[in-house]
RNA sequence: GCGGGCGUGGCGGAACUGGUAGACGCGCUGGAUUUAGGUUCCAGUGGCGCAAGUCGUGGGGGUUCAAGUCCCUCCGCCCGCACCA
């Protein structure tokens, strides 16, 4: 018997997928459809394990889905745009066109290699022309719709990277990227009006049930939302100072109001006392690096104002500017109430202000504030007309008195700011916007789209090679066909990311949008991607939808119905004595201990990390897939470890999937040989039970791959073959079972299943073989196993016909001999019998 | 600080609404075949015990005939957000 050639084997069903067109969309359209997305890469130049991961569970899912009858979409393309082609271009010369487009290629060869079952037909990248025209055309329907606006902002400015980035771009105060601490600074970008969405974006979060909690968690905090009341303070002297509060029943309390250091009014003030100037300046060198040491200091500086209490014309407060206080949030100024804000407690202690509680909780109505403000339910005190209300009666109360007198008014506030989509780089898609210095600014007209990249970008000096690109940046005005500059900022990348699920639906359309394909695959069911995608690239689309939505392009609601975020890929790290890393492939493991490879230098075992280059613990998966083959790696990522967990990828547990392999291939050729050794005799006890066996398996695979449980469904795979392996059956069932077993192991060794189907004399694909069905009555068992305890311990068990009596039960378990010796002659006291399940004897 | 998750053999992990804890895989031990090794096959593999048994799901307590699962409490680890008024 010939081992299993999984090179030669892939290769040939690979081509022959290919040939019979099977992964192609839209092949059965009265069928459901079902979209299944992974994340699109960014074409670095070769997959690594995570995409390994990612794309060997969406096939699983498209091919099971597939075989399940539904009309499936299962596209790939690339998210080709941005920083690494024009790092790559720095430093080796090379144009960050081309060497995308190679990067593409290679790893398009590899994706083949896995035997994904992807509808090619659909591929685009990101840079094609083809595609960022359209979203050319898209930013200018958002510019018309006015969800799009050019504003002067205090950006973020990374100085290494040489662009702005987004507020969830700055991570710690640094760049997301670069890791270079961010700089502010003032320039006029471009802003998509995300907020105009924000109360849709978070309320839309309740009906995404197929998402994991805890990204919807993630984006509710995100967004950020807060009911209260805006009102004004008069000062003393004129001028007004306007505060936000969720808490304006406790107006009462107050004891001072604050500033943030970047308040305007604090600007203002500092210009003439520089004491303020220098507390100011130490703010804001406390909002990077000494963050986490400084957080819990309040600090603040009495600006010697005085605001009157809005609701009593005799009260005067202090006005402070403290560290605290955000000028991104709300107005930038806050009133105080200590008693019941722990922030404003700790820093009334620190200055000596009064503390004065505004509201009780029921039973302490003398309640006294020591170290901890109050910030739980009760009753109003010490606040005159309030006194005897509950918290939200007196917010209401407070609200509409302030409304009455025209000091404020109730409104939402949210953290989520606006999306600022300039970049200054020459490697992304252009904005069509350009620069008349006699009509401002004025949208490209949609005949001239795409506006193309030029063909060579030079990376000479500093700054964005489009800005000294005379030919790109020159060009008429399309109102009054003067001299004009083109804009030369090109999108967030997120942008590209935005929307192309949506584009797989029809990648040939001439609109942006083929909104009756939109109509017939989107939502995705299932998007399958990583956890740190949670709040940008996903809040970004759902965006995105909705303001194409605006614009009439789709009826869409929500982009991704189902999404699954999966763990990353691990894998033991090594040093040597000095302290390098060493490379999992110079290793040797020799008694549990870590050796340089044929050498008696021992190294250092660190833990498990993600695969990363800097701890050289990355494993290769051609080189994988070239020693064991594609089912071997994808069987590998699938098996023990819950898909939304880390996985650890080990040497003996590739070299445990590959002997399955084998196993799998000897058992079917085994089955063929047998033919005559075994003639058929069907309805012996064994055949009946390898039947059975299959179609418990069947019930249990499918109802773990319909839940994304993939290592449950191996677990039932290997279960099935050992009871294959170890059956007595004739021939004919074993055949039988042999094929449940295959097409149970289409969607995760693809490859092998074809083999073996073949083998086994059928005609067809396994690609294109319905999925089995259990039958119910295999499934369920005639006879079951009862547990026996008495006192809860266990004594033993007992073989009864399913659905036995309880006094049938119970008698058959006092009988058991283990159960008379430890009743110890003693009289059961009770007995509790649950059908089908266990018996428990009380003394 | 707030929010979420987790803690089960040597390891990855199973265990549906409380009902035989450790399925399945890796590793390991012994044996057989082949052999240069690997492969393959058989048996075993939570601890203690010759056995009957007994202990055992991070620690402690509770509810229950019965707890990995429910409740209280403590410990540890991981992730996210972080002065959001």
């Amino acid at each position: 018997m010939a081992r299993y050639n999984a090179k030669d084997s892939e290769i040939r069903w690979q081509a022959a997928w290919e040939a019979a067109n099977v992964f192609a969309a839209g092949r059965a359209q009265e069928a459901p459809k079902y979209y299944v997305l992974e994340m699109f890469p960014y074409p670095s130049g070769r997959i690594h394990m995570g995409h390994v991961r990612n794309y060997t569970m969406g096939d699983v899912i498209a091919r099971f889905r597939r075989a399940q009858g539904f009309d499936v979409l299962h596209p790939m393309g690339w998210d080709a745009f941005g920083l690494p082609a024009e790092n790559a271009a720095r430093e080796k010369g090379v144009n960050p066109r081309d060497w995308t487009y190679q990067n593409i290629t290679t790893m398009k060869a590899q994706l083949k290699q896995m035997g994904l079952s992807i509808d090619w037909s659909r591929e685009f990248a990101t840079c094609d022309p083809g595609y960022y025209r359209h979203q050319q055309e898209l930013f200018l329907d958002l510019y018309e719709a006015g969800l799009v606006y050019r504003a002067e902002a205090d950006v973020n400015w990374d100085p290494v990277d040489g662009t702005v980035l987004a507020n969830e771009q700055v991570i710690d105060g640094r760049g997301w990227r670069s890791g270079a601490l961010v700089e502010r600074k003032k320039l006029s970008q471009w802003f998509f009006r995300i907020t105009e969405f924000a109360e849709e974006l978070l309320n839309g979060l309740d009906e995404l049930e197929r998402w994991p909690d805890k990204v919807r968690v993630m984006q509710r905090n995100w967004i950020g939302r807060s009911a209260g009341l805006k009102f004004r303070f008069a000062r003393v002297g004129g001028g007004q100072i306007e505060v936000f509060s969720t808490r304006p029943d406790t107006l009462f309390g107050a004891s001072f109001v604050a500033l943030s250091p970047e308040h305007p009014l604090s600007a203002e003030l500092a210009q003439k006392d520089p004491a303020l100037e220098r507390f100011i300046a130490e703010c804001r060198r406390l909002g990077t690096a000494e963050e986490a040491i400084e957080t819990a200091e309040k600090r603040g500086y009495d600006t010697g104002l005085k605001v009157v209490h809005p609701l009593d014309p005799n009260w005067t407060l202090p006005v402070y500017v403290a560290n605290f206080v955000l000028m991104g949030y709300g107005t930038g100024a806050i009133f105080g109430c200590p008693a019941h804000d722990q922030r404003d407690l700790d820093f009334a202690r620190k200055y000596g202000l009064p503390v004065l509680p505004v509201v009780a909780p029921a039973g302490n109505e003398a309640l006294e504030i020591g170290a901890e403000a109050y910030v739980g339910p009760g009753r109003l005190i010490n606040s005159r007309f309030l006194n005897g209300l509950e918290v939200e009666a007196a917010k209401d109360k407070v609200a509409a008195l302030i409304e009455g007198t025209g000091q404020g008014e109730r409104t939402v506030n949210y953290r989520l700011r606006d999306w600022l989509v300039s970049r200054q780089r020459p490697w992304g898609c252009p904005i069509p916007m350009i620069k008349c210095p006699r009509c401002g600014i004025v949208p490209e007209k949609r005949e001239n789209l795409p506006v193309r990249l030029p063909e060579e970008l030079t990376f000479k000096g500093a700054g964005n090679p489009l800005d000294s690109d005379l030919s790109f940046k020159l060009t008429r005005c399309p109102k009054c066909g003067g001299d004009a500059e083109r804009e030369t900022d090109t999108c967030d990348t997120f942008v590209d990311s935005s929307w192309y699920f949506a584009r797989f639906a029809d990648v040939t359309a001439k609109t942006p949008l083929n909104s009756a394909a939109v109509a017939r695959w989107l939502p995705v069911d299932q998007y399958i991607g990583g956890i740190e995608h949670a709040i940008l690239h996903l809040l970004y689309s759902r965006f995105f939808i909705r303001a194409l939505r605006t614009c009439g392009h789709t009826q869409l609601g929500e982009p991704f119905a189902g999404l699954f975020t999966q763990g990353m890929v691990c894998h033991e790290t090594y040093r040597s004595q000095d302290g390098a890393w060493v490379e999992p492939v110079e290793v040797e493991k020799r008694e549990g201990k870590a050796f340089r490879k044929g050498s008696a230098e021992e190294l250092v075992i660190g833990p498990s990390e993600k695969m990363s280059k800097s701890k050289k613990n990355v494993i290769a998966p051609e080189v994988i897939i070239d020693l064991f083959g594609a089912d071997t790696i994808r069987w590998f990522m699938l098996s023990d470890t819950p898909p939304e967990r880390d996985i650890e990828w080990t040497e003996e547990g590739a070299e445990g999937c590959w002997r399955f392999v084998q196993r799998i291939w000897r058992l079917v050729s085994e089955g063929l040989n047998n033919d005559e050794a075994t003639p058929p005799h069907p309805e012996t006890d064994a055949d009946l039970a390898l039947a059975r066996a299959s179609h418990r398996a069947i019930a249990a695979v499918t109802e773990d791959l319909e839940a994304l449980r993939f290592n449950r469904a191996v677990a039932q795979i290997y279960t099935l073959a050992n009871e294959i392996s170890a059956s007595k059956a004739g021939h004919t069932s074993r055949r039988q079972a042999l094929l449940t077993l295959v097409l149970l192991i289409g969607p995760m060794m693809p490859h092998l299943a074809e083999e073996c189907w073949r083998h086994l004399g059928q005609t067809g694909l396994v690609a294109e073989a319905p999925w089995p069905k259990a039958d119910p009555e295999l499934v369920r068992s005639s006879e079951v196993t009862l547990a026996v305890q008495v006192n809860g311990k266990l004594r033993g068990t007992l073989e009864l016909a399913k659905g036995a009596a309880k006094d049938e039960a119970e008698k058959a378990a006092l009988a058991l001999e283990a159960v008379q010796r430890a009743l110890e002659g003693k009289a059961p006291r009770r007995v509790i019998v649950v059908p089908d399940r266990i018996v428990n004897i009380v003394v």
